[in-house]
DNA sequence: ACCCAGGGTCATA
DNA sequence: TATGACCATGGG
């Protein structure tokens, strides 16, 4: 079997020229979809295999419920916080995770102090929230603190993969450090519309069945030249 | 009636 | 280290 060049670690030479042809197609995003960076993170946590549509209804029930702040979240009945936020799904799970969240934010004085925090300090604070994953660090970190962190979530796995520059089950740590690496010289708005990109690339084309037919990536893909990268699934 | 969605934790080997 | 079970709603 092939395996497409799958080692090798994404450089910065190649990820230009897709983040040109992405831009293209699908415009700026203006990622992340939030009104204030508390948002950001809330929704960070509610999005957790979550489509962001049912978030949103959460988000929504969470601000009518006045239960938008960190205080009133931490404060709430645990029942009465997962029922407002039943649509975005494992609300049980979820509104423990939402609680832990807000816990620690308001244990460590909340965004005025944690401005002042490096980033790998405030990714190990994160990553010791029960409930918090890389990934959901790594959007708070992104898009609520500003800091250069990239998301590696399902999307990237599987356009970078298919494209042949990654290995898309490859640990999370590894893919990150190889993005990291080829936008090191490159500013945080990049990073942000990259990964944002990334994701309408992945809704738009590059899904679980993809639109090859209609992708402007073809020519420097993999999976669009039709080399076998082990995607079994499709039938 | 499926499959999928901007994951993470915990138990098991 | 690496799988698998579990969590649960809403759209295609």
């Amino acid at each position: 079997m092939p395996r497409a060049n799958a080692s090798a670690p994404v450089d910065g030479a190649e990820l230009q020229p897709i983040i040109e042809t992405l831009w293209a197609v699908h415009g700026p995003q203006g990622w992340w979809p939030a009104d204030t960076p508390f948002e950001v993170m809330i929704g960070a946590i509610l999005t957790q295999n979550t489509s962001w549509q049912n978030v949103t209804r959460a988000i929504a029930r969470l601000k009518s419920a006045a239960l938008d702040t960190p205080e009133a979240i931490r404060d709430s009945p645990r029942p009465r916080l997962a029922e407002a936020i039943r649509p975005s799904g494992y609300f049980n799970v979820k509104a423990e995770r939402l609680q832990a969240f807000c816990t620690w934010y308001l244990e460590v004085g909340g965004e005025p102090a944690l401005r002042d925090w490096s980033t790998p300090a405030i990714r190990a604070a994160l990553l010791g929230v029960k409930g918090v994953g890389p990934e959901t660090a790594d959007d708070i970190l992104l898009y609520a603190f500003h800091r250069r962190c990239f998301v590696i979530d399902a999307y990237t796995r599987r356009l970078f993969g298919r494209l042949g520059l990654v290995t898309g089950t490859a640990p999370y740590e590894t893919l990150r450090a190889h993005f990291e690496t080829a936008l090191a010289d490159r500013p945080l708005p990049v990073w942000q519309e990259l990964h944002a990109l990334i994701v309408a690339h992945g809704k738009a084309t590059c899904r679980v069945r993809p639109a090859c037919g209609a992708c402007a990536l073809r020519p420097q893909c993999a999976v669009g030249r039709g080399m076998d990268i082990g995607e079994t699934a499709g039938a």
